[in-house]
DNA sequence: TTGATTTGATACTAATTTAGTATCAATTAC
DNA sequence: GTAATTGATACTAAATTAGTATCAAATCAA
């Protein structure tokens, strides 16, 4: 049962590693390559993040995007919810039909407080809370370079 | 984002039903019907739970399948992991190659943590208690049959 | 003992989602 | 002008999920 997809997971890496140089500007190939991200999806990726707001870009040569939202107002959840939508245990309630029984779904009611935990929690985590724990670590080991896998 | 996919949904909906009449055998057919779920998919999901022993079937005619744990006993955890396997966040530390940093890995950390609640909060839960929910909601609704639609 | 009904086992197909690639236009720095 | 870059979007491939089909073995009842 897998929770964060590669779109999710790439976004969040990418967003990471912008938000430890809030400053500067970096090409989505330079971003692929440190990080390896197919440059492609990648791209796409960045886009939809630009389209959100979290991050700008700028074309042409020395172009390249960088993070626009603080870090700490980024939150793991808006990441999630970008790339995959809300958070839902199962489909009843949102796709294909609706519940034609919502108001007396048993397992709804269970499993709508665990979906709401898990939204509150991804809620909790932000990308500069990510970035200072991983700051955290690196100053544990020396300042050697910690590769990010989520 | 969906937790639950349809061979959990099933499982646990055929759970309930046959957990409401434990003493009773029923056969896949007449489930399939009264549930709605496609007759040959419900009976590979049977099988499964055959397999791990929370039903017990019977084979010819006059045969066909029972609870065979307490409802109190089976948790949404058990049937969620035997279907989509244990939950995790992101594929790093089960799948393909092992994780080369999981010790470093920043998202991890705060990821896992969100993961343990959400498998804890499974394994609270139990078929007995959404039985016990829906039959209180049927009370409710003067002993209509209520359809489950997780 | 034969036929209908049922599970056991397993193979197969279809649909959907996820992951990844490719292309070309527009913009910008030099 | 040219190289490097993003914007937009179409396309393909792989993996997962959902659903179907088939046949053998067991059981019951006439």
């Amino acid at each position: 049962m897998k929770i964060l997809n590669k779109h999710s997971d790439y976004a969040l890496r990418a967003l990471i590693t912008l938000g430890m140089n809030p400053a500067s500007r970096i090409s989505a190939k330079a971003l692929s390559e440190s990080q390896g991200i197919p440059y492609q999806f990648l791209r796409r990726i960045l886009q939809e993040l630009i389209r959100h707001g979290l991050v700008s870009s700028k074309q042409g040569a020395a172009g390249g995007v960088a993070i626009s939202a603080d870090p700490d107002r980024i939150m793991v959840r808006e990441v999630i919810s970008i790339f995959q939508g809300p958070v839902q245990i199962s489909e009843c309630m949102f796709r294909r039909q609706l519940c034609s029984n919502r108001a007396n779904c048993v397992l709804r009611h269970e499993i709508m407080r665990i979906e709401q935990m898990v939204d509150d929690e991804f809620g909790k985590v932000s990308v500069g809370k990510l970035i200072a724990d991983l700051r955290r670590v690196e100053a544990a080991r020396g300042g050697q370079q910690v590769q990010q896998q989520p």
